[in-house]
RNA sequence: GCUGCUGUAGCUCAGGGGUAGAGCACUCCCUUGGUAAGGGAGAGGUCCGGAGUUCGAAUCUCCGCAGCAGCACCA
């Protein structure tokens, strides 16, 4: 038999006949590592120890040691465990498919009866109880005709419909656990006695489309999670719950800032102190945007459908519209409008008026634009994902020639304005041209290039999305990352040289001809609604101070210092500095829990000493010491911490 | 929109075919207390909406509405 050379991660290499399995070499290292190895890395490929290699390579025995592959093996195995655990308990349901995915596995079955919570709990015991079976897992490759007629027989339409996706040429493995048959790539354990029967969790059931595809049957799909140890599977589901108290729709209530109700599914209600937050950062982009170069419009919310057929909205996106119809007395039919959905075919409006010269160009026009979209009930998600939203929305009218300097400004000023919120860090994606598209090549060319110098020219990292951008033009999607590493898209930049044509817009240009200009649209925070949801998640509602919706509360210790608290909120208003006092008669360990719940950033309190030395003793937020100071100092102190960012130095 | 679950006091939740429950919050009284809950009393509900079954429905059934999770959607 044929010899072949494999290399070990030491740079140790030994012969063995071709055709040997990394389980035969495992135990040819010794015989503990053949009981403990999982599975091989083989030339960089994931492969399962019954696996034949037939050329020299490298090799590497994993074992659990090695976090990444066993992660794998243990959620992939899993999921074949939960199948066939469920089959074993109702024999009739149907398998469809189960991956890994981030922290677990799903699969999705296809069954009459939906499954229960109780159902979950009888199906982890089940799998504890094939994990204690220590079944073998091995494996065959099978010919395309017997896999189907095996299916078939199995009455096992989805695994059938998946054969036939699988390309022609590629090998079909089988692999059981015990008795229990999966078509599957692989690879996967020794037995199933390897996976950890205390790591995993299943978490919820779901319906789930198959393949992704809304118009094909709903199926099941179980999730779960899991670790390679107990610890593992702890600090997950600790990490859940950590997550579960920044919820924004949780915060949101307990903090007062917003309410929703049925009558306006999808719309907020914003109190005195949400508001207050929402205020205060549309002062701040005005601010930012002004500085900039961005001038400010604002435009109709109710437009008639003329100009939203001429946009090509009606057409595209009518079924996310508004739709409002009004009964005009004396016309002959009735006037039929949507509620904006997007400014851009307003702001060309805009645009229009007047006759444009190529020396107003860039024009920089901005709008805290209020949009409504009809959302599907099932995509509303507290303020993140609503009906009626205002964007921090901008389009810029410019040249060809303009686009990478207008793109490399304006993510220099995405950059400035997401580290004032505490994001040092976004991704930048750049998709270009899909297949479906419009316009020539050469211009396709020009504008990727111009949007590929820019991010170059600022230095920020970014990736390609290739096929990604919109039929008219390439564009930009901005992520940040939060403080429990969730990824948010927020800032958009899209080159637009579609609606400048459909909707007439012209500027003069050098040679005294009408041209075309670009348009491109674009967005920084994205939504307020939205991007303050973010921000109370990021913060866990501990706002920084000059957002924080209540900023000071002034508490008395006793009823005598009533009178200099009092005199200490208005000093603190009078410096713009939001102070509530709070003189109940409560004792001030009282105050101090409640306000501190509240997330109010600076306590100041108030007793007989205070008063007669006219100072403050000052507590802040998640801090147990206190300091005491002079009245006219914590007045100038807190009136520079109340400042924006962009206001800090001056 | 689809599948499943949920809807009881301001909030968090228990209950369950026969007059509606708790804790916190709220109001009043006592208490002037030094940094995360001082004591007492009181008020508060169309049990999501509608229809049905029943002598009787918050409870069971059906139809809506809304919320939650996931999927699909996010031009």
């Amino acid at each position: 038999m044929a010899q072949i050379s494999l290399t070990f991660p030491d740079g140790n290499a030994r012969e063995f006949d071709a055709g040997v399995t990394p389980a035969e070499v495992a135990s040819a290292i010794a015989t503990s590592l053949g009981k403990k190895a999982i599975s091989a890395t083989v030339n960089g490929t994931h492969w399962d120890l019954q696996w034949p290699i037939t050329e020299d390579a490298s090799i590497a025995i994993n074992t659990m040691k090695d976090e990444e592959p066993a992660l794998e093996l243990i959620r992939h195995d899993l999921a074949h465990v939960m199948a066939r655990a469920v089959q074993e308990i109702w024999p009739d349901v149907k398998v469809t498919i189960g991956p890994v995915i981030q922290n677990g596995w799903y699969y999705d079955f296809d069954r009459e009866e939906p499954f229960t919570p109780e159902d979950l709990g009888e199906i982890e015991k089940k799998m504890k109880d094939i994990i204690n079976r220590r079944d073998p897992v091995t494996t065959e490759t099978w010919d395309r005709p017997r896999a189907i007629a095996h299916y078939e027989a199995n009455n096992e339409p989805y695994k059938v419909e998946l054969i036939d996706a699988i390309p022609g040429d590629e090998p079909l493995r089988m692999y059981w656990h015990g008795h229990w048959q999966d078509l599957c790539r692989g690879p996967h354990l020794q037995h199933t006695g390897q996976l950890p029967g205390d790591a995993f969790k299943l978490m919820s059931v779901a319906g789930a489309y198959w393949r992704g595809d809304s118009d094909r049957a709903m199926l099941q799909r179980i999730y779960g999670v899991a670790f390679r140890n107990r610890d593992g599977l702890k600090a997950h589901l600790h990490m859940l719950e950590q997550a579960a108290l920044r919820d924004h729709r949780k915060l949101g209530r307990e903090m007062n800032l917003f309410h929703m109700q049925e009558e306006a599914p999808g719309q907020i209600f914003w109190h005195p102190d949400g508001w207050r937050i929402y205020t205060t950062l549309q002062d701040y982009m005005r601010r930012k945007q002004y500085a900039g170069g961005y001038v400010e419009v604002n435009t109709p919310q109710v437009v008639d459908r003329k100009l939203w057929v001429e946009s090509g909205h009606w057409d595209k996106y009518q079924e996310h519209m508004f739709i409002v119809e009004v009964d005009e007395e004396h016309a002959r039919e009735k006037s039929i409008n949507a509620l904006k959905p997007m400014n851009c075919p307003c702001h060309v409006q805009v645009y229009n008026q007047g006759l444009k010269s190529y020396r107003d160009l860039p024009l920089r026009m901005a709008e805290f634009g209020s949009c409504n979209r009809y959302e599907p009930s099932g995509a509303l998600h507290g303020i993140m994902r609503v009906r009626g939203f205002t964007q921090d929305d901008a389009h810029i009218f410019c040249t060809a020639e303009q686009i990478e300097d207008e793109t490399a400004k304006f993510i220099e000023l995405l950059a400035s304005i997401y580290s004032d919120f505490g994001f040092d860090k976004f991704d930048i994606k750049l998709s270009t041209r899909p297949e479906k598209r419009v316009g020539t090549e050469e211009s396709w060319d020009q504008v990727e290039a111009a949007l590929e110098n820019a991010i170059k020219k600022t230095g920020q990292a970014y990736e390609i999305d290739p096929g990604e951008g919109a039929f008219y033009g390439p564009k930009l999607d901005f992520k940040l990352t939060d403080a429990i590493g969730r990824v948010w898209q927020c800032g958009t930049f899209q080159v637009d040289p579609n609606l400048p044509e459909r909707l007439g817009a012209t500027y003069v240009g050098e040679d005294g001809a009408k041209h075309r200009p670009y348009m491109l649209h674009r967005a920084t925070l994205g939504s307020f609604e939205r991007f303050i949801g973010i921000l109370i998640e990021n913060s866990a509602g501990k706002l920084p101070f000059w957002l924080a919706p209540r900023q000071v509360v002034v508490a008395s210790i006793v009823s005598d210092g009533d009178d200099l608290v009092h005199e200490v909120v208005g000093a603190l208003k009078d410096v713009g500095v939001w102070a509530e006092a709070d003189t109940r008669n409560e004792k001030i360990n009282y105050k101090v829990r409640e306000h501190s719940l509240a997330k109010v950033p600076v306590i100041l309190a108030i007793g007989g000493r205070e008063v007669e030395n006219r100072t403050v003793t000052v507590r802040r937020l998640g801090q147990k010491q206190t300091t005491t100071v002079s009245l006219d100092e914590i007045v100038a102190d807190l009136a520079i911490e109340a400042r924006p960012p962009d206001q800090k130095q001056s």
